[in-house]
DNA sequence: CTTGGCTGCTTCC
DNA sequence: TGGAAGCAG
């Protein structure tokens, strides 16, 4: 599982996958700026501690970046460059630089992101690699069928290579649903015709995997705080390159056919890979300085001058395509740590030596425990790296051997005899305690994991460890003891804390279908049915729920009762109620979410009555639910977009609370550079991204992953814990716990008895339900065929009439024909809707935030708005 | 003690 | 497979 090595996709699917790389900005600044939120706004930067001239720096926000302080600098350069830079120090830990917050964040964000792809490939604690393919192919086919429609706010801050603004890129994409063969043309001639079908679709596929970016980086901010770039495009390399090339806080798709006029113009170390010696020795050997000049060489000339498999490699990149799969990974295949030791500070005896492999071990100690409460696994191997000063001349060694126990003094035992057995004279003659080399370079490593036996409950390995961590650190270092303490307890808070969160957002949509049910039942409109999905899609949105009265691509009467719903709490919200929840005043907020609670328990009600022939198993839990729910509510977790626009009011001090009043104080407060800095809107979040299954224990609807299945069944765990059960009765559970999943992956709860159950509750999700009724919604959006004589000047090619024009097309062409209907068709009805978008939003009466200022400007700057209008909501 | 440093990975051979 | 090298941030 985690030694699977590089994979690749089949050359046939060079333009098929739809691939996004999530670039965290100025990461560790951002940690720094949500933990310490005075910060925010204000130049500051990230160094690694260091008395000498103000530390190595290792993080720049953007800020700084203005003032031209950039990495590589020490911090009294940066503070020349600019004046009132804040400086963070990386925490101290054990004497070296700890970064244990920033992996933290890393993965926070990570757990975020996993929910939209099982194929999420962690490139290094700020990047992420998702390969959405699948949702962008589900999404293509919803498009034809009419439950999905884009969404412009979705493509906020979203750039196009080689197009002035994304509505240009749009337009394109929008000439071409009335005129498919308008660049077949040019793609004949550029492509093979056996990628014809694909390079057709490229755009829109590219179009929908930026609204999909959208989201991801919507749910990134709404969930961590946290803002990332992104890049879209058909492969990992392409993504990489196009996340970099707007930032920050934007995203960037990189069309096929902007392929070759931006590698023409493209120095060949920006490609992953080539940053590098190999990237100077192909300049050389080529004699090249762009990408695009790769293409005067054959790949047996590449093969010839490179070697064979860096010149297949680089043939096909220079013509963008890499077929290196996104390979699911979460963790890192190894742990470790080192450090340096230079000059004077060399390790010259045993004592100092045994001191560094000790706090080198405690760290990767520490960092396994945690991993192995997070992954379930166990490392086998341990690698120690040292450079020895042999006769004045350094020597690097690396020595590795296998791993049974990990704990520290196993490690640095271990480190210790390898060192010895590996050197050939370890001490000086004569002495017991001087090294014979004195030692320059320390580093322990772990890796060569192996998933546990399963029989270990993660949550209480986690208990017991924790209480062994707090012994060792304080023998160690007193000082030390109430941060750590502190660090971990956060680190569980905030579990429990986005826990809750989603808990509460997968109830929330849970009451919205059921919600749902009771209102197309009375109304029986049976038009609507196709639209369930989407509508349920939206609801989704309820967290974030200031967005939905921003715009609603369709009407429905579900739509007409949302918005009711909404209007009622909203009697004050006036036109300009663009996705800003920061304007909106705390009030509102407040009796809204009081209201919205209320109307869950009614509509809970209503389902209760209309449903006599449902178990009333469900109901009565959704009963308790909402009890629990609202309890939960009360103290203090309500979703991050409600409190954002909170004054500071009396709350519980937590850290999160901190953050969110520091955001409300940002939107205050507007400095030079802010005033510059684009936010985007947020799109809603989309249910249909994620299958759910029920937990039977509590009736939360769980993501239908293995991960979350066990977070969520660890809750419950915890609960019970806290219930104080005795210790016999937790094994007892964790057996019987580790049968039903065995039996059944999918189960998550105990009791196998429901296993079957469960699985019936994920196949009633969104996702499943779709694929009955679209089939209705399409022979009824289709009228019957008729079969007409096909126009003889197409008679070499299948035709068949659509139903919606009566015009013959070609077979192969009738999806995309179909999705030109299909755009026509929502341009209708959002007409008759006369949605109160973001694009028109222009019409701006009251003022609005300086963060919608850029996106305006975007999207009305004439062309844009023409064709995004045109696209989106015009009538036809 | 350094000052184009340091660290943490992955991949190559 | 171990160990070294390379890459990236």
């Amino acid at each position: 599982m985690s030694n699977s090595t590089r994979a690749f996709v089949g050359m046939q699917n060079k333009y098929d996958r739809v691939v996004l790389l999530v670039d965290m900005d100025c990461f560790f600044c951002q940690v720094e700026e949500k933990q310490q939120p005075e910060y925010q706004g204000k130049p500051l930067a990230v160094v690694q501690y260091n008395p000498w001239r103000g530390g190595g720096i290792i993080a720049v926000n953007y800020a700084a970046r203005a003032k031209g302080v950039t990495r590589h600098m020490r911090g009294d350069e940066a503070k020349e460059l600019c004046h009132d830079i804040i400086l963070c120090k990386v925490p101290n830990i054990r004497e070296k630089a700890d970064t244990s917050k920033y992996r933290d964040a890393g993965k926070e964000v990570a757990n975020v992101l996993q929910r939209f792809t099982q194929l999420l490939e962690r490139a290094s604690v700020d990047e992420a690699y998702l390969d959405i393919t699948e949702t962008v192919n589900q999404r293509v086919e919803r498009l034809q069928t009419g439950s999905f429609a884009l969404k412009p706010q979705e493509l906020v801050n979203c750039h196009a290579v080689g197009y002035e603004n994304i509505g240009e890129y749009v337009n394109k994409i929008t000439n071409r649903f009335a005129n498919p063969y308008v660049d077949d043309e040019r793609y004949v001639l550029a492509y093979d015709p056996n990628d014809l079908p694909a390079v057709r679709q490229s755009d829109l596929r590219l179009l929908i995997g930026a609204c999909i970016a959208g989201e991801v980086r919507a749910a990134v901010k709404a969930e961590t705080g946290y803002e990332c770039s992104a890049g879209i495009a058909h492969n990992k390399i392409l993504a990489k390159l196009a996340a970099g090339m707007n930032k920050p806080n934007k995203q960037t798709i990189l069309p096929l056919s902007q392929i070759p006029p931006l590698f023409d113009q493209l120095p060949v170390g920006k490609i992953k890979g080539m940053g590098g010696k190999f990237g100077e020795t192909v300049c050389e050997s080529l004699g090249i300085k762009f990408l695009g000049q790769v293409l005067k060489y054959t790949e047996q000339d590449l093969q010839r001058k490179l070697d064979e498999k860096s010149g297949t490699w680089l043939h096909n990149i220079a013509r963008g395509i890499d077929l290196e799969a996104v390979t699911p990974r979460f963790y890192s295949k190894s742990i470790g740590c080192c450090k340096k030791f230079p000059g004077r500070n060399n390790i010259t005896g045993l004592k100092t030596l045994q001191h560094w492999l000790g706090e080198l071990s405690s760290e990767i100690n520490d960092r396994l425990e945690k991993d192995f409460i997070e992954n379930n696994r166990k490392a086998k191997q341990m690698v120690v790296q040292y450079v020895q000063d042999i006769d004045g001349q350094e020597v690097a060694s690396s020595r590795s051997m296998p791993l049974n126990q990990c704990d520290q003094e196993t490690l640095a035992k271990h480190a210790l005899e390898l060192i010895k057995t590996n050197t050939k004279t370890f001490l000086r003659a004569g002495s017991e305690a001087a090294l014979n080399n004195a030692i320059k370079f320390l580093g322990i490593s772990v890796g060569k994991f192996e998933t546990a036996s399963s029989a270990q409950n993660s949550l209480q390995t986690m208990f017991a460890n924790q209480a062994a961590k707090k012994r060792r650190i304080s023998v160690e270092e007193c000082v030390e003891k109430p941060v750590v303490e502190q660090k971990a307890k956060q680190t569980e808070e905030g579990k429990m804390k986005s826990f809750f969160a989603n808990y509460l957002q997968a109830n929330k949509e849970e009451n919205v279908k059921e919600k749902l049910k009771v209102v197309e039942k009375s109304a029986e409109v049976v038009a609507n049915s196709e639209a369930e999905e989407s509508k349920i899609t939206k609801l989704a949105g309820e967290k974030s729920k200031l967005n939905a009265t921003t715009s609603s691509p369709k009407k429905s009467i579900f739509e007409a009762y949302k918005r009711k719903l909404i209007d009622a709490s909203v009697a004050e919200e006036s036109s300009d109620d663009k996705a800003a929840p920061t304007l909106t005043p705390p009030e509102f907020k407040e009796s809204f979410f009081a209201k919205y609670l209320q109307q869950q328990k009614e509509v809970k009600k209503d389902v209760q009555q209309s449903n006599k022939t449902s178990e009333s198993n469900d109901s009565t839990e959704m009963h308790d639910l909402a009890a629990e729910l609202d309890e939960i509510e009360s103290s203090n977790n309500n979703p991050q977009q409600e409190v954002e626009a909170l004054p500071p009011p009396e709350q519980p001090s937590t850290s999160k609370r901190k953050f969110e009043q520091a955001k409300a104080n940002e939107a205050a407060t507007t400095s030079n550079f802010t005033s510059t800095y684009a936010e985007y809107a947020q799109p809603e979040l989309r249910a249909d991204l994620i299958s759910f299954v029920k937990c039977d224990e509590c009736g939360a609807q769980i993501p239908d992953d293995v991960k979350a299945l066990q977070t969520h069944r660890d809750h419950h765990f915890a609960q019970q814990l806290n219930r104080q059960l005795r210790a016999e009765q937790r094994e007892d559970a964790q057996r019987s716990r580790l049968n039903a999943t065995n039996t059944s992956a999918a189960s998550p709860t105990t009791k196998p008895v429901h296993a079957k159950k469960a699985k019936k509750a994920s196949g009633a999700t969104p996702t499943t339900t779709s694929a009955a009724k679209p089939v209705n919604s399409i022979t009824k959006f289709l009228a019957p065929k008729q079969p007409l004589e096909p126009p003889p000047s197409c008679s070499n090619a299948t035709m068949e009439l659509c139903a919606e024009c009566k015009t013959y097309v070609k077979s192969v062409d009738m999806p995309e024909h179909l999705d030109f209907h299909m755009a026509k068709k929502l341009q209708r009805e959002l007409n008759q809707l006369e949605v109160r978008t973001i694009i028109t939003s222009t019409n701006k009466k009251a003022t609005p935030p300086p963060a919608n200022t850029k996106l305006n400007s975007t999207l009305n700057s004439s062309s844009a708005n023409h064709s995004i209008t045109k696209f989106f909501t015009q009538i036809n």
